[in-house]
DNA sequence: TCAGAAATTGTACGGCGTACAGAATTTGTA
DNA sequence: TACAAATTCTGTACGCCGTACAATTTCTGA
């Protein structure tokens, strides 16, 4: 476990830390957060379940660092380009981690299973405040902004997934919305009149269009 | 497990449903989400494990009833009251959820474990769909936005207890923003220096104050 | 050359969710 | 009033899980 400097005796590794995580993830798309166990890992990787061990300290940290990978580098596309306007800056980066996010819904859960501290974590938030400080907020408030920013896309992508109980790939975005509509057609409207008759509107609650209209109208309460 | 509509034969239940949502709930806020299995709860309760499956087909099913549960209902106090104004209505619901999940930081994980299509779920949905087009809101905004209330809501629940990695009752607000600056403080400046420079704000995400400052934001945003 | 560090395996432990069969209890009805 | 059927609960068992421990193998620097 210790980083292997390499120079000290011991047989070569067999894996790198990189592989277990690719591992994980894989399971986690295939087989929800119940297949993503230490042992599934070792065994697509080809050792012994303890052999894992020798990577990371136990489960959590393999948690943690798929996280800290999941969230990538966020100083790229039009996020990280200074001269587009600042609100759609920050929307590139809100469809970006979303769609990375989402893509792999076993894991989008573990984002809010422990402190989000780690360097890409911080990293993406000091980007946010430069932004935000940049578009003439007072520092505190640039701060606050973050936070409130950072809530809403990963609460967004949170419930996105949660609504999908089946583990594996999320369906099409139609599709979902299709099947929610179905759903909310059976609201009694003698008893929740308002969602009965905001069904379709409710159905598309996890729309990319939702997310972007919420993404704004956070953005109109900060400037 | 049928629900046993006094009638049919077969000897007295031992239990009612609500004991054992209740032991879960106790274990959860003891022992964190590890403590909170089927045989614990049996154990509390005082009955052999598989019995709890007398009352409830799954785990999965239990922790649906226990999620029920904490949301409450939602039409009392000051968010029921018509005659006050609709932010602060929103306002009231909003501190009354947090304070209420924030209690029982094991089961607040578990809100966004699944689809929020429970009956008190909906109810809260209806409430503030109604609430917003008495506010003027077109009924598809009014809709939208209750979503985005939500996500905020959850979302800023769900981040702020898992910024505590122990299990058991949450530490008073004032400790856990003291433990973040000390964390927060030992931001490299040369590398972070915006996050380093707001190290006391990043401290007081978790506060009410800023729970409250986002939710602000959020109204003048859907206003 | 070889001492000793590191990687890996074999084995084991206690705990988990839950399936299954049987015993015990209660009921409506014959 | 006795009994058949329905229901609750227990005993037991299975296959998972995370991970601790000791032994084995493979490598390196002295």
């Amino acid at each position: 476990m210790t980083p292997a400097g390499r120079g000290r005796p011991g047989p070569r590794r067999a894996l790198t830390e990189d592989e277990i995580l690719d591992a994980a993830l894989a399971l986690l798309d295939e087989a929800g957060p119940a297949g993503a166990s230490i042992r599934g890992i070792a065994a697509k990787v080809g050792v012994a379940p303890n052999a894992v061990y020798t990577y990371f300290p136990d489960k959590a940290a393999v948690v943690r660092a798929l996280v800290e990978k999941l969230l990538g580098d966020a100083d790229h596309g039009v996020f990280a380009d200074r001269d587009r306007p600042w609100r759609e800056r920050i929307e590139a980066l809100a469809i970006d981690l979303r769609e990375r996010l989402v893509a792999h819904p076993g894991a989008a859960a573990l984002l809010m299973s422990g402190p989000m501290d780690g360097p890409r974590a911080t990293a993406i938030g000091e980007q946010l405040q430069e932004l935000l400080i940049g578009a003439g907020l007072a520092p505190t408030a640039a701060a606050r902004s973050t936070y409130l920013l950072i809530v809403y896309v990963l609460g967004s992508i949170a419930l996105e997934v949660a609504d999908e109980s089946e583990p594996g790939p999320l369906p099409s975005e139609a599709a979902r919305i299709d099947s929610r509509r179905r759903v909310f057609e059976q609201i009694p409207a003698e008893v929740f009149p308002r969602s009965a008759a905001a069904a379709r509107t409710m159905a598309t609650y996890v729309s990319t269009d939702q997310y972007l209209w919420g993404l704004r109208r956070i953005l109109d309460g900060i400037s």
